[in-house]
DNA sequence: TTATCTGTTGCGTTAAACGCACATAAGCCT
DNA sequence: AGGCTTATGTGCGTTTAACGCAACAGATAA
């Protein structure tokens, strides 16, 4: 699409402003006053002006000015177009002052539930004004969306190397065994793969890097799990864990409230590929963050 | 009243509009060439727009330009800015183009009725969008609007001399005496005061000019009129004059279409207060007239 | 890695806006 | 009518903003 070549005209703003001054003090002198300019430069400024419009603004050859049609078109313009940008300064204002704007916050199938509401419901209520948009998906999904500038922020867990992608911040958040209070492993300081199999398991789906990443230690182990059921919901993951007496494996993020409030308990898995695992900020290489971003990212941080 | 002080902000156009033209070309090279300038200009006008703003407009650090929050809108802020310019200059093409305008045109009683129609029936249809604005008064009346500048152009009977009105054209208009073409007096070549004053006669009131031009004459020659009906509305009087036999004294130019038409003559009175009386076309002094009133002007100057 | 785009910065040049001083014109007052 | 006051318009030298050129640095793609 080839835009418009037209040599713009562009009605000069100063002296537009010169000439409602004059309107508004009454006079070319207590205009120049008011604006603290020589009054020949006023005179100079509204003649011009006329020359540009082609039309004369205002009626000469008397003590007082008025204006003509033409300058009365003028001034109602140059109004309009301070209340608008009185707007336009208000509203850049807002954002300045974070009290409007976007954050787009890409998160992993780690985080699906209810994770992170203290967080995020620290940033809206401290910034009321700024809109949260949060897109679900999973680690490859959180990489595109952050990569194509589509969220500002991404958190999901292992992310692949990827030269557009910078890892800001990564905490370790290993994967346990998820099993309720009264469950026989409940007692165990580590559980092993092997473990493992001989309980009913409830897994995510194998698209999900959890999966993934469990594959990796069953491959590396030689110990393969069979689970008894698979699902994308966490919740009902968690479920069977809780009331099933079955185990789950979910990173420890995802049972925090249920292993607080001591209705199940997370149990280290002796396998290096599930207990090095980390959850990572990242964010676009090179990418001018706004500030409201940089906020949330900070909250982010201090709650890993 | 006192205006407000503060320092107007003002949002440079150059500015904004180079750096709307950055993101239209893709790039501030692209923009340069556009723009005709060098691309070092085009950094520097952007950088300083956000410098003003105090808030980053563009991504750095990239190889394609994207626009921060801001820089949305900024750009959308310029382009609204920019449509509502285009209005602004269209509607002042108009204006230069004579298209719009308004004219205030002031007529004094001897105009009431439906004179003047054609003139300004020519004006109207061939400035169709220019709007007219008719104002009836009395000869004083007339003269304090514009002296006022509330009507651009006066049209009265022998206005009173006034140092701030202009008289641009002066035309006899003798008040004559108009009778039915069955009446009397008309046949007469010419009649005094005398003989009006054995007929019945419509006068207008006192306050009107044509009845004090009239009071001047009695005096003079010591004959005393004394209507038998008084209106302010000329088609009254002239209704008298045709249809009930009467003597009505009115300026030529306010029954010009029934004189013409034979149902009504109008006889010369042999008094030189009367006789000698005029119209006037009247302007401020000095006052700098827009080019649709100067075409009116000349149109009711060629009516005369 | 190199080649070649991109945006940025330093510095001398051009053009717009300015201030000062003075000329000119309009309104007011006697 | 004529002087007096006050406001706008003009010539000219000065200041400031925008510019062009050239060199540099960062980023993408081969």
């Amino acid at each position: 699409m080839r835009l418009k070549t037209t040599t713009r005209v562009s009605v000069s703003a100063i002296r537009l402003r010169y000439l409602y001054e004059v309107v508004a003090a009454g006079s070319m002198r207590a205009a120049s006053d008011k604006l603290g300019v020589a009054p020949s430069s006023v005179s100079r400024q509204v003649a011009q002006l006329e020359e540009e419009l082609g039309l004369p603004l205002i009626e000469k050859g008397r003590r007082e000015i008025a204006l003509t049609e033409a300058g009365e078109m003028a001034v109602r313009y140059y109004r309009h177009q301070i209340s608008e940008e009185e707007a336009f300064l208000s509203e850049l204002e807002d954002l300045r002052g974070l009290r409007k704007g976007t954050v787009v916050l890409a998160l992993g199938e780690g985080f699906v539930g209810q994770p992170l509401s203290a967080v995020l419901h620290e940033f809206t209520s401290r910034y009321p004004d700024m809109r949260l948009k949060i897109r679900l998906g999973g680690t490859n999904e959180v990489l595109r969306l952050v990569a194509e500038d589509e969220a500002h922020l991404g958190m999901a867990l292992e992310t692949p190397v990827d030269p557009k992608i910078r890892v800001w911040k990564a905490v370790p958040q290993p994967i346990k065994a998820i099993v309720s209070a009264k469950h026989p492993l409940g007692r165990k300081k580590k559980v092993t793969l092997t473990d493992l199999a001989r309980y009913r398991l409830a897994l995510p789906p194998r698209n999900f890097r959890i999966r993934q990443l469990i594959a990796q230690a069953e491959q590396k182990e030689g110990v393969f799990l069979t689970p008894a059921i698979t699902s994308n919901s966490l919740l009902i993951l968690k479920n069977f864990a809780q009331f099933e007496e079955g185990v789950t494996l979910l990173p420890e993020l995802a049972s925090i409230a249920e292993t607080q409030a001591g209705t199940l308990r997370s149990i280290p898995i002796s396998n290096e590929a599930l207990s090095q695992t980390q959850v990572q900020i990242v964010l676009r290489v090179r990418r001018q963050l706004p500030a409201g971003v940089m906020r949330l990212l900070h909250l982010l941080e201090g709650y890993l």
